[in-house]
DNA sequence: TTTATAACTTTGTGATACAAAGTTAATCCA
DNA sequence: TGGATTAACTTTGTATCACAAAGTTATAAA
C-alpha cells in the first residue's frame, strides 16, 4: 500500500508542482519567465514561491543589471525533495497501470 | 511544456487521490474497508466520496445482509479520468528525470 | 427493548489559493 | 533633474475546502 502520507503537500499544490517541475527542467528562471510560461499573477507567484522558499526548496539570485532581476532556482535539498515525491507518482502511475 | 491546467483537481487532492488509487487497483471497497486503510475520520471520507461521486467517478452498491454495508467503485468516467491523470503524472515524472 | 454499529449529516475552524490593488526601488528619458 | 516605467514585491479580501467532532438514522443482534 502506498503511503499517501508521505506525499509533500508542499509540493503536490498543482501552482508549487508547475513551479517545481520548471525548476527540475532547467537550472535558473527568471521571475518574469515563471509568470509568462505559468500565466499567474505575480501576487500568486511570489506567494507560491515564498512556500517553496520557506520550505528550503527554492533559493534567489538578484541582479540589477539593467532592470531589477530575480532568478529562481532549487536547493539540494528542493533536488531531493523533488526526487522523493516523483517517486511516489512513480509509485502511483504503477499501481494505476497495473 | 506540460499543460498544468489539465491537472484534474478532484482527483489531485491527496485524500481522494488516495481513494482513486484503492478504486482502481480493485474492483470494490467497502466503506469500512476505506476507512481502516486509509485511517481518514467517517466525516472527512464521506464527504471525499461525495465529491468524487459529484464528479460522476464514483457510484455506490448497498447490501443489508447482515450489517448495512456500502461498496464504492469507480464509474467508466472515473477510470477514464483517473488514466487520464495518471498521463499527466507520467509527463510530470518524465521531466523530472530527464 | 436496549445496545451496538454502519453510514451518514451538520457544524465549526483553520488553512490557503488566488486576484486585485497598492508599495518600493531602480532605471530610462525628455 | 524629475516624471514615467518596470520588476518585484506586500497587503488585503474572498471564496473554497480539508478535516475533526459531534449528532442523526436505521438496522440488527442480545
Amino acid at each position: 500500500m502506498i503511503d499517501f502520507d508521505k506525499l509533500d503537500k508542499t509540493i503536490h499544490e498543482r501552482g508549487r508542482l508547475s513551479i517545481m517541475t520548471m525548476l527540475v527542467s532547467r537550472g535558473e528562471w527568471k521571475f518574469q519567465e515563471l509568470k509568462d510560461q505559468l500565466k499567474m499573477s505575480d501576487g500568486n507567484l511570489i506567494t507560491h514561491l515564498r512556500s517553496l522558499q520557506k520550505a528550503g526548496y527554492v533559493s534567489t539570485e538578484k541582479e540589477f543589471k539593467g532592470r531589477k532581476v530575480t532568478k529562481y532556482l532549487l536547493t539540494r535539498s528542493g533536488k531531493k525533495a523533488f526526487k522523493g515525491y516523483l517517486r511516489l507518482l512513480e509509485q502511483i502511475v504503477t499501481q494505476g497501470s497495473s
